[in-house]
DNA sequence: TCATCATTTGACAATAATACCAAATAAACT
DNA sequence: AGTTTATTTGGTATTATTGTCAAATGATGA
């Protein structure tokens, strides 16, 4: 399927980021984050799906080195590593409500 | 798969967006837009897949609102219509270089 | 009109992503 | 130690994405 091309490796870098940001649910968790550290418990009742499914999103948001965690008895805080993400919202939503028309 | 939950559709129309960037190919492709204007063939010289994949690439960031195309005689010449996620790439590009440590 | 060049579309195979359930870990409390 | 609560991991089914080839479309020029 894929006849080995060199893909400069730097977008390949840049996609693996913004693939990790590609999703509504942890679209949905970074804004949650962007106000302050949450509990994994606290996300999964956000986004609405089982714990287990929002575990995974988080676990590939922290790969993608955009959050970071921390255990705290129970339970696993969550916080936003990279809050220059943010300011990308407002051009994103530029374009979804030009799309609009 | 999936259990019907409402998902603000807000993050839902982010995601979209934010999926028809997340593509090593189609992130060059945004990057050599940026300088400028360019046809399909320019473009498929320079990620190097078949002329098919890369029209398929320019129609999922045309279909997201990020580039726009103009037919000029036989070519095709798509241009960036959203400058702003250049900022973007700064941000990331910070996320990758931490990443490295 | 016919041939050619540039691009798009359709069909398809391969791979990746997503969500769930069940089981495994981890810490705290009895 | 055993129980409870919070989270992660493994297995798996479903769906989405990606890339190729072949055929279709569009514009130009002989």
């Amino acid at each position: 399927m894929h006849s080995e091309i060199i893909m400069p490796q730097q977008f390949e870098e840049r996609a693996r980021v913004m693939k990790a940001m590609a999703h509504a649910s942890r679209l949905m968790i970074i804004d949650e984050l962007s106000r302050g550290e949450r509990c994994v418990c606290d996300l999964q009742e956000l986004v609405g799906y089982d714990m287990s499914t929002v575990s995974k999103h988080l676990a590939v948001l922290k790969k993608a080195g955009l959050v970071e965690d921390e255990r705290r008895g129970k339970q696993v805080y969550y916080r936003l590593k990279v809050p220059c993400i943010l300011n990308f919202f407002h051009c994103i939503e530029s374009v979804v409500e030009a799309n609009k028309r």
